[in-house]
DNA sequence: CCCCTCTACGACGTCTCGTAGTAGATACTA
DNA sequence: TAGTATCTACTACGAGACGTCGTAGAGGGG
């Protein structure tokens, strides 16, 4: 159930923050964090981690009284994730990674490849 | 204004329609081969059609009393379009690209390599 | 016993999408 | 010329996603 739901702005938002923190957070914290740039209610912030937990994005883990939510992905795992649900669930897979393949800049595609290497 | 919005199902069924013709279509050609498979009113078709293309995502070329509606990119231009707009859009564009380039089956990526270095 | 903090649940407006009907223009046809 | 078929334009409506909150209720701390 993980895959290919898009995100709002405001759950991209939320993700950011827990991505950023580095830590599980609840949903306080969250909304704290946003507060800094936006007005959200805190019953906002809540929703919005209610729905990525039920999304599957994010994971909640009962912490003392309150939750604290953690993403179930990194953030380079998620953008991988997309990427690959668009190539699979074309019917051109070889064109379009071909395609895909040579728009990118070429460094940037052989950087990639070594770091892929080397991680396993 | 060509960018990263998703397609619903019906005008993912559409536009395959229309790669797969290889050739402008008419309302009436559309909903005739999609009534091979499903029953759907000619408006319908008409009507998402038009919303493609005001997305963008297909050109409308007046040919005599009706109009033909003819893909704005190739299916593969659009599904690397996606995968592209994805990884732009993220925040670790190099370490998802080498996340995503590590989940590829290492003869797949080969293959696409060396198609997109015959297309130059 | 009262207050603070959480979660649970419901709500409402807006947008997108699937689905379609009706109206009006244009053209073919008897 | 009047009628019929064909197109586009415009409107509509229900469902689901999302942004945005409010209220109710449970449980701990003074």
């Amino acid at each position: 159930m993980l895959g290919h739901m898009a995100l709002g702005d405001l759950e991209r938002e939320v993700m950011t923050q827990l991505w950023d923190a580095g830590e599980p957070l609840t949903v306080r914290q969250v909304h704290e964090r946003l507060s800094r740039q936006r007005d959200l209610a805190y019953t906002t912030v809540m929703t919005v981690l209610d729905r990525l937990a039920k999304k599957g994005v994010v994971r909640q883990q009962k912490a003392d009284r309150a939750y604290k939510y953690v993403p179930a992905q990194t953030r380079e795992e998620m953008t991988a994730s997309v990427m690959l649900d668009a190539l699979t669930s074309s019917d051109d897979q070889d064109a379009a990674l071909a395609y895909f393949v040579g728009q990118l800049p070429p460094d940037a595609l052989a950087a990639a490849i070594e770091a892929a290497q080397k991680k396993r």
